[in-house]
DNA sequence: CATGAATGAGGGTTCATTCAT
DNA sequence: GATGAATGAACCCTCATTCAT
């Protein structure tokens, strides 16, 4: 059972890896094989087609995120704003320590390869993003305006930073980090 | 010659509409050939691979998104917040008018499918962009933070917009899009 | 694994017989998987590509008519003449045994279609002829020319006769055989 | 008319120099357009096709080297051996003179691209060679064998020597051309 | 005569998936 | 569970040939 899990595992992160480097479908399970040294066969076992793996990449990425940025107990009793900051910074931190898992979601996850029926699905493991967001238009700390668009506006922000720094189109210092928050913060509230 | 003008343009469309809908690798040369309806082999003297067919995709809709934002001799005369709104506009209307055209972007400008170099030499057709950021920053109307950084901000904000706007998640009043482009600009201004 | 051995035997005695018949470039890969009863994608599996099909065939077409030339013990212990001729009639005999193998041979081996390399790699399989003649040349017996005019004369000499026998151009009698077996020695020796 | 008879001579040495460099199925009408200058449908104003094309380059190589190797009416005057010498050399100088002629020749004279029917017709241009064999076996200069295999056997001895000259295994230096028409005619003589 | 865009059958090759071991 | 040889449909691309100009 250790083994199955682990095989799991690996195929996921290799898998993750080489659709980051050259698109899922360039990546054939032959090669999926032969970099993580399991069978062809035996990825049968673990995923019924190449599709369900896609899906399983996809899954155990934003389950873990969802992980990741989940509220502690003493972090719930924060206000507002510090709150904000740290689901923000979350993020962040998340997708820095695991660039493939960035690139992975920021590729794929609006491409045709990705069911509509499974981002829906998907949506539970960021709910907290969205209560805090609905929270902050209830309490009038944002801008009344759809959570959705703030949803994605907080992940544009999220991604824009990311990007330049995986892409190292410069050097991204700390400043420019809380510069980036920051003006995410200031265009949702009303002063 | 009209003739080969047009099969080109043909070419050119039929492709990014089955790009969008299903994908670039999923979409194949003879699919694209039946649906255009023209032989497969005359995509062949069109395009020397379907790789540069994709390029052609690519830089068709930036090179005529260049042509749309341009300012006029007029529009020049405008001081900065109000290029600044207009440029936002126009980025809005041309990306509205031709949501193909967005999604192809959207989904396929940072894919392993684009190459560094031609995305390089994609930059010239939105350099008016770039011009003006660098002129907000100059005189200080913008925040003093990278360039770079703050256009892709700028497109991330057209982005969110768009993307809600075409998948139709809420219907996207006018109201809404003011938001945003007041969203956009308060976050990069320092008051 | 019986199974395995046997699939890249057929494949390559299939090739050989398309090859001869009907041209090595005008044998698609389509063909052979139907003549050999062997799917396309199991061609592939034996041989990573078309060309690497075509050096198969060449490389065990010179690996067993090495093992057929090759001199036993006792062999070894015959005079020259003894030796010069049965080395000529073991070439005739292996080539008028395997038709296709001297067809494949004559037509091909400095075709484009094989590698320089190849061909230098191939030519231990003959060895043993380099051998005679050098100690030919070396004892006296033999003019004192390039060997490897010599190893070509005498290849042209098995392929003049072998030419006429299975194109059938008329009965090839064994005094014929021995008829020319006779010119090659007369010519090579010194009275 | 001088402006067609020099477009199909471009054709013809063209596709001789791209038929030897890398086989004849691999080089496309398409390439030979483009080498030689003249539209792919100027092609097939010349040649009905390719396979007319390709029998165009063998024929025309075979008509020249019968030209070349007719005896003036002051040769036929010689006594035989000067003849046969004479014949020979001439073939040497022909095929040296126009290396890829000789490389034509010799990887597709007996190729199933060129049809026996052709081969055949093709034999009259060689016809004064078969002539002098048979008054050198009539006169009892030869030995009595078969016309058919001293042909060959003189157009290897022709062949081998050539080879090795145009693939510079070795210099090939005029002491070794004589020795090897010396081996001919050793080969070939009762004594 | 000359041109070269257009054609589509056919080429070599890949690959998700199956299944006997 | 694990393996990897076997499968054949489908892929991208080539090419001999045609024909309107």
């Amino acid at each position: 059972m250790i083994n199955t899990t682990s095989k799991r595992a690996i195929l996921l992160e290799t898998s993750l890896e080489l659709f980051v480097d050259q698109g899922i479908q360039k990546t054939s399970m032959a090669l999926i094989s032969e970099k993580s040294q399991v069978a062809v066969g035996t990825i049968y076992h673990h995923f019924k087609s190449k599709e369900e793996l896609i899906e399983g990449v996809y899954l155990e990425i934003l389950e873990s995120l969802g992980k990741h940025i989940a509220f502690t107990h003493e972090e719930e009793q924060l206000d507002f704003k510090s709150r904000f900051d740290l689901l923000w910074r979350k993020g962040y931190d998340y997708y820095t320590q695991f660039p493939n898992r960035f690139r992975f979601h920021d590729t794929y996850s609006y491409s045709p390869l990705i069911s509509n029926q499974l981002r829906e699905y998907a949506r539970g493991y960021y709910q907290v993003a969205f209560d805090l967001i609905q929270e902050g238009i209830r309490e009038g700390m944002l801008i009344n305006t759809n959570p959705v668009l703030i949803m994605r506006w907080l992940y544009n922000s999220l991604s824009t930073i990311i990007q330049i720094k995986l892409n190292h189109e410069f050097e991204v210092t700390e400043d420019m980090v809380s510069t980036t928050l920051e003006m995410a913060w200031k265009s949702l509230t009303y002063k």
